[in-house]
DNA sequence: TCAAAAGTGTTTCCAATACACCCATGA
DNA sequence: TCATGGGTGTATTGGAAACACTTTTGA
């Protein structure tokens, strides 16, 4: 266990008892790379376990303000696109959906260099209502760190998720369902690329996220004609074919139209 | 205190300690009535405020069947609409917007039969994350009752809103806005109808509700066209004009065109 | 016979789609 | 000079929106 972990374990435990009881909130972090989704999950210790980035909220702390944190502790990065998009609040969430998985939790918790065992159990153990929020992020930019409980915290392809904790495999479920629908009239996809892209690079990242091939050429009439984007020199890519040109993101523009309302569909 | 509401009071105060800590849920459950959308709000006794109907979760149920229990005691109804939207986890939001209403609390609490006030004032003073959830109903078909904490549980016009308890006029705005969008992809506002109606309901609603006016032939066709309506006998309505024809909503159709995928807006 | 609402039809416009064409680039 | 991907153009289709016309009804 690195230092790091050990300061945030003791960090945890002297204000266990400062948390909101029974709620939890979980983070649905993704971002985009190498043509396809990536979503950052953590691997347990001492298993072949992994989970979503999640926290507790402080009893002076809103249920948004403890997302920030959380996302900030897992990526540093500092105010980016959340969204909340459902509370998880089934009984029988956290049984695991295979009996292994209590064994494996079992086993982590023990080893554990705890104060107070009881209590660390006692809050560990007691039933959560979850509070779903996913990030958008530049893939970029964040240098994951895992929480006390997780060996590594790491980018994972979307399309080969391993054993996931609990119910996180519905949670991502839902995270991606409601992600489709904010594409719909919000551009989402643009907060997942770095600050110069091609339209190229755009058009992939809605192709992961609908999970469907988009005509090229009508793309770009569509996403240029919303006009938030800025054109820029071309790229030259090595490549033997014509140089794209390079494009921004341009908020201002971007939430002139918010205000006028943005009719937007794929 | 009608013997009903004592009974109320009594379950709850005998079962407070079954509660899951810290979470509330609050329905914004919506009618529709005499061309106008209507929101069913409990009026507190001793003062002139009023809240959503709400409730707790006990330790064994899940949140949505707090919400569906929450939704059939105020209105008698079973197995209907219901849409978790939003869960509002703000640490301010218990703080009354104006003083006055911490002073109201206060006197209503003090009047209540209680057991054991002490247990009764550490639940409910405690901060509290609470999950929203809207439900579309025939007003017809309800009996609104109130709970121990009303004097009377009624239908109110969303025009008209009195004084509302915390930070429940927020709630009604994020829920009529997820409505909004909900409209767009699922044609929720058959709900608010009971079994036979014109075209022309049906129009009032999607109105009241997108607060805009439609186009009566363009209404008529599009709605139409998606072909889970069934045309049924005209309608005499005793005024000087054409008789409308009637119509009810086609749950069969509907299910396969779900299955198939929807597109609509308005 | 008149006003009001219902039902249907028509015209215009624009977005979505499919696809064709030429251009730039480096192997 | 060729394959590849980029940028632009165009024809077709279908829905949205605006609005005109006819029908039905009771006063």
């Amino acid at each position: 266990m690195s230092d790091d972990q050990k300061k945030q374990l003791e960090e945890f435990e002297s204000r266990i008892d400062q948390f909101h009881p029974g709620h939890s909130i979980d983070c649905v972090i993704l971002g985009y790379h190498d043509r396809h989704l990536k979503i950052l999950l953590l691997k347990w210790k001492h298993a072949e376990l992994w989970s979503l980035p999640g926290g507790f909220v402080y009893t002076h702390e809103s249920l948004e303000d403890a997302a920030y944190r959380v996302l900030k502790e897992r990526t540093g990065l500092g105010s980016i696109f959340l969204s909340q998009f459902h509370t998880f609040g089934d009984v029988e969430r956290q049984t695991a959906p295979s009996a292994p998985q209590a064994v494996m939790m079992e086993n982590l918790y023990q080893k554990l260099p705890l104060k107070d065992p009881v209590r660390f159990r006692n809050w560990i153990q007691q039933r959560f209502i979850t509070t779903g929020y996913f990030a958008l992020v530049d893939f970029e930019k964040t240098e994951p760190r895992p929480d006390f409980l997780g060996e590594r915290c790491e980018w994972i392809d979307l399309q080969q998720l391993p054993e996931l904790l609990m119910d996180h495999d519905a949670i991502i479920k839902k995270a991606l369902a409601q992600l489709r629908i904010q594409l719909n009239y919000l551009p989402v996809g643009l907060s997942l690329l770095p600050e110069k892209f091609t339209i190229q690079d755009l058009q992939k990242v809605y192709e992961a996220i609908l999970q469907k091939k988009l005509d090229r050429s009508n793309f770009q009439r569509k996403i240029l004609k919303l006009g938030f984007l800025n054109r820029h020199e071309k790229q030259m890519t090595g490549a033997a074919n014509k140089a794209p040109f390079l494009y921004s993101f341009d908020e201002r523009n971007y939430k002139e139209l918010l205000t006028s309302g943005i009719g937007f569909s794929m």
